[in-house]
DNA sequence: TGTTCTAAGTTATATGCTATTACATTCGCG
DNA sequence: CGCGAATGTAATAGCATATAACTTAGAACA
């Protein structure tokens, strides 16, 4: 295995890692613009390839698209575990729900490769993709730091994604510019994040309540 | 102007109504596949147009894609003053909310170029798509059913409108199925539909409180 | 009523992307 | 060392966007 060269060495027949080169020039591109600014030929070219080389690593682009956002999920859960390690006077919920939001943000073109396009739903169950996705999701009930309550904890993990997410698309269809922004994203996050630790609260001295009865 | 024809009357040179025509199809096209599968080529082959005709209505593809986006936020528009109006057992805000998610998961091509595709963001303050969604969320402020308490009303408006698009976004990529389907997506949405109300209950008491002491 | 201007179509064409086929080169393994 | 599999290239087909130059019909006005 060659040393991870973006562009081929050359004067080489071999690119020596192409299938890795592609995915990360794939989400650089993705990082503006989204799914629709990843173009194999475009790819090909600045790595220095010919047009028809990616095929021998993918069967065609909605695969090189499929690989590229498993890696994207895969980052943020780097980044995720990151905020969740890290400790601060905030809560782990806190960390993790400010981490999204600031990815979903910054890293927007990625973002909406991973949670507005057709790839992942059109993931089967099993593949990479979806691993990558599930085990995200998982960072997040991770996160709620509760003991396990049935199934409320899911559910709450559920809601405070959802909740992110919806911030983060309103956040880019610009509805916090203008006259109504009388609330930043950073609080609207938090609002959700201290209701899901509050309902939380709530579902596990129900818990306790129905055990001691018993 | 001629009666709306789907498809130009044959022998004719002139279609009628290109304008309006391309924008049903693009919404048509859309419905399956989001924006992706919105192809002017292919509109002008259904439309029995030429291939080029479609450019005399629209600058290039951006614009019509602009143009059906905010079609399909008027038609949303209707649909939400029609679940508002109509009277049932629920409240407006919980009608309205699943309005949304109906829409969001039925017509989920749609709704994706609603939502999912950078035109929004793009679309210039003042634009057709512009107005329209913003007409839109005005809808989901009017369906709060709450005294203007400063902005906190606002707030718990953009609170819930980004919930709900989590939950459509999560439900379409498939978190709700499998074995971490503990919750229906109708069930969480009026969860969050619950806390809106139980936020503004408080805000309004508390509104009241210092007017009082004032 | 006839002329003319313009909006709205048409044909032809350039450019860019995906994808396949047939061929070439190199790596690694027996 | 030689052979096969993996990985690259060249050539090409097919489809989409977009533009340019030309044509038709509708309307606007003398």
């Amino acid at each position: 295995m060659r040393p991870q060269l973006a562009r081929k060495p050359e004067n080489t027949y071999h690119h020596g890692d192409l299938r890795d080169a592609l995915i990360k020039a794939a989400l650089r591109e993705a990082e503006r613009g989204g799914a629709e600014a990843i173009s194999i030929k475009a790819l090909a070219k600045q790595l220095g390839v010919s047009q028809p080389a990616p095929y021998r690593h993918f069967a065609d682009r909605e695969a090189l698209l499929a690989a590229a956002t498993a890696e994207a999920f895969r980052q943020l859960s780097a980044i995720l575990r990151a905020a969740i390690a890290n400790p601060s006077k905030q809560s782990k919920l806190s960390r993790l729900a400010q981490a999204t939001l600031d990815f979903g943000l910054r890293r927007n073109g990625i973002y909406r490769l991973m949670f507005a396009s057709r790839t992942v739903s059109c993931a089967t169950k099993g593949s990479e993709l979806h691993e990558a996705t599930r085990e995200t999701f998982a960072l997040v009930i991770d996160a709620l730091e509760a003991p396990a309550v049935g199934y409320l904890r899911e559910r709450q993990a559920l809601k405070i994604w959802a909740a992110l997410h919806g911030v983060v698309m309103l956040a880019e269809q610009g509805l916090f510019t203008g006259e109504a922004a009388h609330a930043t994203r950073e609080e609207l996050v938090e609002d959700f994040v201290n209701e899901t630790r509050a309902a939380l609260a709530v579902a596990i001295k129900d818990a306790r309540r129905k055990k001691v009865g018993a």
